[in-house]
DNA sequence: TCCAGGATGTTCT
DNA sequence: GAACATCCTGGAC
């Protein structure tokens, strides 16, 4: 999903675009940090075993966060997308979170929800359908050659010993909270 | 019905 | 770098 770009349609002319520069994968039931953990479905976790492309937003200390699910159907496993570098339609964004730096409009998992206005009615929707309100499509222009870097997930109590959390490297909008 | 806690962000110093 | 505002979910009872 690094370098792929996340699109949110808003009528016939507006338009919301961000490339993704930092993602965190979870894995299903061996992964603690997972909310399919030990394969447990609740009315939330039963979302992580939806088909790939599908979108998974879930509220975490009054943000929403952003997840696409990523394996094939009855395997559950997301991958959260942490922050994005805007693209398009950023005077929207700042009306939706007023900010005076600009790299703190989308430099988390949170504020990248509150500047897209991505809430619980994107719930369950399809990134790959192409009348979809939110997709995720390739770049307009190819990017230069971008450097992927990995560390450990952030605001993870029990991570595992891999580290799944992926970033272009030098990208000013990744998250620097250590890990 | 209640309560602890979290894939966070902001505002202090 | 540390405190706290925030608010929903799920497990306990």
């Amino acid at each position: 999903l690094l370098g792929k770009v996340i699109v949110r349609r808003l009528g016939a002319e507006k338009v919301l675009a961000g490339a993704v520069v930092e993602t965190e994968a979870y894995l299903g039931a061996s992964d603690p940090a997972s909310k399919a953990y030990l394969g447990k479905k609740t009315a939330t976790s039963k979302w992580m075993w939806a088909k790939a492309g599908t979108v998974f937003v879930y509220p975490v200390h009054g943000h929403w966060l952003f997840n696409v699910i990523t394996a094939r159907t009855n395997t559950p496993s997301a991958v959260l997308i942490r922050a994005v570098e805007p693209l398009a339609g950023v005077d929207i964004m700042r009306a939706n979170r007023p900010v005076s730096e600009p790299r703190e409009l989308t430099s988390g998992p949170g504020k990248f929800t509150r500047a897209f206005g991505i809430c619980e009615k994107h719930l369950g929707l399809d990134v790959c359908d192409p009348k979809s309100e939110l997709i995720i499509s390739d770049a307009p222009r190819q990017p230069a050659k971008v450097e992927v870097a990995s560390a450990h997930r952030i605001g993870v109590a029990q991570d595992l010993p891999e580290k799944l959390r992926f970033y272009v490297k030098g990208n000013v909008y990744v998250s620097r909270r250590s890990a």
